[in-house]
DNA sequence: CATTACATGTTATAACATAACATAATTGTA
DNA sequence: TACAATTATGTTATGTTATAACATGTAATG
């Protein structure tokens, strides 16, 4: 087995991220954009958000809205479908299509076009922006096709989920 | 405007989809697979498969229910969901996650990792091959995971939708 | 022809998402 | 401030997509 000294763990894209820097960055990008953008930062959209950054896992839509229930909100569907499309077109949320769910951006760049890599056991999702992961999409041969939006998610298995498979 | 005299169209991935070729090989592919493989292409497997290889677009599992029907099927949901699933495993059919929709492979060599080019006004389909389309996805900073799926689907608007536009 | 595996049929329900309309809060402006 | 316009949230109903559980039928194997 070889040794990587340097950089050991930047490839390890599920062990390694630092959520409590991600979950503080995350509150304060939301409330600086809304501000520049002159939004609402709303005690509704702000919860939703915290939701989703909370665990900063994938979660269904019908999930977010037993938690907003518990909240004191209301929890009947278009609530947490309209807060999640207006969160997604600010670039905040993201929908991760293979699980039907949503899950809170951990781009600060806003990179509009993120990819997910999903742990089909475990359900653990990364995401990972093009430049660090050098997932690269290029389409020299298609010429009548503009594309406006892409949808990449690679479902596999995580090495932890692996190692625990005894087989 | 450049005039490119070559290859002029390989490059047009909506416009230049030869069905018929396409239709009556697919027949043959899916024939052949399945006594290589020892698979019982039943009346109902290969309706499904005629459905989506007829006008060769995606289709909801709704939709190939009132088709299977109205061809004196049973048209309750599980009949689809499981035909759809079976020839999805034997890489016949794909899923459009964007769509909910399913569409038959038109890779002859059953790439399992077709890309998808969603048109969103007219909501033509086209399945691209890597190769082809140059559509590289590689990861090599993803150490602790082992990609077993991906899913890569580009929607925007093909160029007769975008001419057709006025604005 | 019995056993087993495979395929299909049926009913009910779960899970995901939106339409349409009502009310409330915020913002801009006379 | 009062008013109108816009934005945000609440509510009811319904549409759409997908699966669980169990029953029946059909094909392959020895
Ligand atoms: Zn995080
Ligand atoms: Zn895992
Ligand atoms: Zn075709
Ligand atoms: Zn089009």
């Amino acid at each position: 087995m070889k040794k990587k000294k340097k950089n050991e763990n930047s490839s390890k894209i599920f062990k390694y991220h630092d959520h409590e820097a991600c979950f503080g960055d995350a509150i304060t990008l939301i409330e600086d954009y809304f501000i520049e953008k002159k939004l609402q930062l709303t005690p509704l959209r702000r919860k939703v958000f915290e939701i989703l950054i909370e665990d900063h896992k994938p979660l269904g839509a019908y999930e977010i809205l037993d938690k907003l229930g518990k909240a004191g909100f209301s929890s009947s569907p278009p609530i947490a479908y309209r807060v999640l499309d207006f969160l997604m077109e600010h670039g905040f949320v993201h929908k991760v299509q293979g699980l039907n769910a949503f899950i809170a951006c951990s781009n600060p760049e806003h990179s509009h076009f993120p990819t997910f890599v999903i742990c089909r056991k475990c359900e653990k999702v990364a995401e990972v922006s093009d430049d660090k992961t050098r997932l690269n999409l290029s389409s020299p041969e298609i010429t009548d096709f503009k594309i406006e939006k892409t949808t990449i998610e690679l479902t596999g298995i995580c090495s932890t989920c692996e190692n625990a498979e005894i087989r």
